[in-house]
DNA sequence: TCTGGGGTCCTAGGACCC
DNA sequence: TCTGGGGTCCTAGGACCC
């Protein structure tokens, strides 16, 4: 048996809308959705004052403004979120070093060693949640538990400015009547089968026999079952014990459908020359490319190839999605397209054995330096110049301010 | 004026080898 | 010239998270 442990999921409010709001005061208290830079985006975070008006992340923009007439939108900006959580786990390193950044606006603590130095899991809590309120101007909710499933549930239980408790002696009564959805890796898909064996709460699920969780879910089920009655064992990973990244890849959503053969390879080549630079800065290389194809009915299939090395250069990688595209019958105009390196291997800085390949590795370097300072294609090969459209950036709340893990070699 | 983007993990099936 | 089976690698797709 495993010590009992205090873990704390902090869980940043409408995170994007409320730091547009203390950047921008006009904005303060009013109706505003943070969307992404194209024009094909959705609604990605809400404010609490759009809420109210049913505005959520996902929607289409179009959809929200029917929803609440006078809502702001206001475009993404990533540097200002990202700097922004970088504050925000700074502060939370004061109170232990085991901090997992779970995503750009939420972070597991274990606070289970830092007690006796800092009081209890509560007062710790408060003195996070006013640090954070004071230096940055923005809320947070943060749930208190024995472990992190029941930790991120608790955070989730009182939004905006919430601070919640779960004791072990509360867990069965919580989850008695908690819908299993509300649970941290259960989706849809999942409650929707649950549903069919007749389980809509955690409590039915935790009681339910493990045969035949097994035998509709395999492996699975075990771990289902633990997670009805509330048992999660999962350590908290801090940023330098993560594992390895597995893969780098970028996609997007064009303004209008593409047709044209030349058009695909264009946005190809810008695809493969973003995938290429954030690979390069992280000094992997990928040996399987995937190519992921969107219609306009929104049919998606990816196809990938392994290649004979690790690529990181943009070049070979707009080529190895070119041989991918080649063996492809597209059979409608393509809305998004995207390209994925993956069985990743670090070291890829070095310069190659053969010359020509040299004088490549040397000049991208130099373009990256220069497309690292005054941002994205400033400078870039020919081809892409009459590349108007910069991508959408649009940054995920899953993206990570440290940016990637740790690689090791293979 | 339908429906973003970046990830991880798991599974199923086929190829191939012994 | 029949009938397996195990193991590994690879690919495609789906569920899930933010």
């Amino acid at each position: 048996m495993s010590l009992p442990r205090t873990i704390l999921h902090i869980d940043m409010n409408a995170f994007f809308a409320s730091v547009e709001q203390r950047h921008h005061p006009e904005l303060q208290g009013k109706p505003i959705a943070v969307i992404g830079n194209a024009s094909r985006t959705v609604i990605l975070t809400a404010s609490y004052e759009a809420r109210a008006f049913g505005v959520t992340t996902g929607q289409t923009v179009w959809e929200a403004r029917r929803l609440c007439p006078q809502l702001m939108l206001v475009p993404t900006s990533n540097r200002l979120y990202g700097a922004t959580s970088r504050q925000i786990i700074a502060i939370l390193r004061n109170y232990t070093p085991q901090v997992e950044v779970f995503s750009i606006d939420e972070a597991f603590l274990d606070i289970s060693g830092s007690l006796r130095l800092f009081g209890t899991a509560e007062q710790i809590a408060r003195l996070i949640k006013e640090r954070i309120k004071n230096e940055l101007g923005l809320s947070c909710s943060i749930g208190i538990a024995p472990n992190k499933l029941l930790a991120k549930l608790a955070s989730d239980l009182q939004k905006p400015d919430g601070l919640v408790i779960v004791r072990p002696d509360d867990v069965t009564r919580l989850l008695e009547t908690m819908p299993v959805k509300e649970l941290c890796g259960i989706g849809r898909a999942t409650a929707r089968q649950l549903a069919l064996l007749g389980i809509r709460t955690c409590g039915q699920l935790g009681g339910f026999p493990l045969n035949l969780l097994t035998r509709r879910f395999g492996v699975v089920g075990k771990r289902l079952q633990q997670m009805g009655q509330g048992v999660d064992e999962s350590p908290v990973v801090p940023e330098e014990e993560a594992a390895e990244v597995q893969s780098v890849g970028h996609s997007m959503t064009f303004c209008h459908d593409l047709e044209g053969d030349n058009e695909i390879r264009a946005k190809l080549l810008q695809l493969a020359e973003m995938v290429g630079r954030r690979a390069r800065r992280y000094g992997v290389g990928g040996q399987t490319v995937t190519l992921t194809v969107r219609y306009a009915d929104f049919t998606t299939f990816s196809r990938q190839q392994r290649q004979q090395e690790p690529l990181a250069l943009s070049n070979d990688i707009y080529h190895a999605s070119l041989r991918i595209l080649d063996d492809l019958q597209l059979e409608q105009p393509v809305r998004l397209l995207g390209i994925a390196l993956s069985a990743l291997q670090r070291g890829q800085g070095q310069l190659p054995l053969f010359p020509e390949r040299q004088s490549k590795v040397r000049m991208t370097a130099a373009m990256d330096m220069v497309n690292n300072r005054y941002g994205d294609f400033t400078v870039m090969q020919g081809s892409l110049l009459d590349q108007q459209e910069k991508g959408s950036h649009v940054i995920s709340p899953a993206w990570r301010p440290e940016g990637i893990r740790n690689v090791t070699a293979r």
